[in-house]
DNA sequence: GTCATTTTGAAAGTGATTACCATTTCCTAT
DNA sequence: ATAGGAAATGGTAATCACTTTCAAAATGAC
């Protein structure tokens, strides 16, 4: 899964990897961090992790992603690939979109605008089936 | 524009939307308390630009952006309506879409993923017609 | 092994936002 | 009008996520 991923693997990058791998879920970077330090006293401090997921990011392992609050979070993907949100407010769980809403504006919005895209942040809020359920 | 508006309008609520109302621009809290400043010595102090833009907010005659950059961007609305941005990384300006993509999809959604959608950010980064041209 | 380069980490710095709290302003009953 | 109480205000300090700094440690080439 690492094949032909054109940058350095510090060992920062791969326990952040390792985290990242292990909880499947939207983390901060403090989170990460603290996850790390929880099970690892000498793990990586948060400096590293913070650099550890700028490489990654730009090397298109990692994803990150605003949910408007401040705080960033972070989540494995395929290399090169991106995905969007349902993020529940009751219990902060997320599902994936399977397919980016925007990529398939792109012609449109390019046509209507004369605007070209090259990045955007789309994120869902709202409650959850399992949480509707209760 | 302010009739049927359930919220006291303060002092530092007429005059954020006075500033709000000249630039016509996504502007963040410190932008507007220093344009205000700039004018006035005694307008305002920031700690109030941020509770009128609050107040603003939840009375719906303001709409906050998050550009994913940290800072929270402010600018008027229709009461209770909202839309989405292509904001240009060249020259920063933003156009206004015209029409929310979300609010189409949310039936589906919540069809497909039984998802209960309360909000949502989306906007879309680029380069705008004007410095393509360049 | 040696030396240069890269990585790391603790602490200090940033920048936006929020909390505090004392002062001022506004409204309402008298 | 005016006194009293609630709401609004503003400067400062605190918070919070993140970045910078810089010296020490790990890595890698020769």
């Amino acid at each position: 899964m690492l094949q032909g991923v054109d940058m350095r693997l510090t060992k920062g990058c791969k326990k952040v990897l390792e985290v990242l791998e292990q909880v499947q879920e939207l983390s901060s970077a403090q989170d990460i961090h603290g996850l790390m330090r929880n099970e690892d006293d000498k793990a990586p401090g948060l400096t590293t992790v913070y650099r550890s997921l700028e490489s990654l990011v730009s090397a298109g392992l990692v994803q990150a992603v605003a949910l408007g609050d401040g705080e960033r979070r972070y989540e494995l993907v395929k290399p090169g690939e991106h995905h969007h949100h349902l993020v529940c407010d009751k219990c902060r769980s997320s599902v994936h979109l399977d397919q980016c809403l925007i990529e398939e504006l792109e012609e449109g919005i390019k046509n209507k605008y004369g605007f070209q895209i090259k990045g955007h942040i789309l994120e869902i809020f709202g409650t959850c089936k399992v949480c509707t359920a209760k």
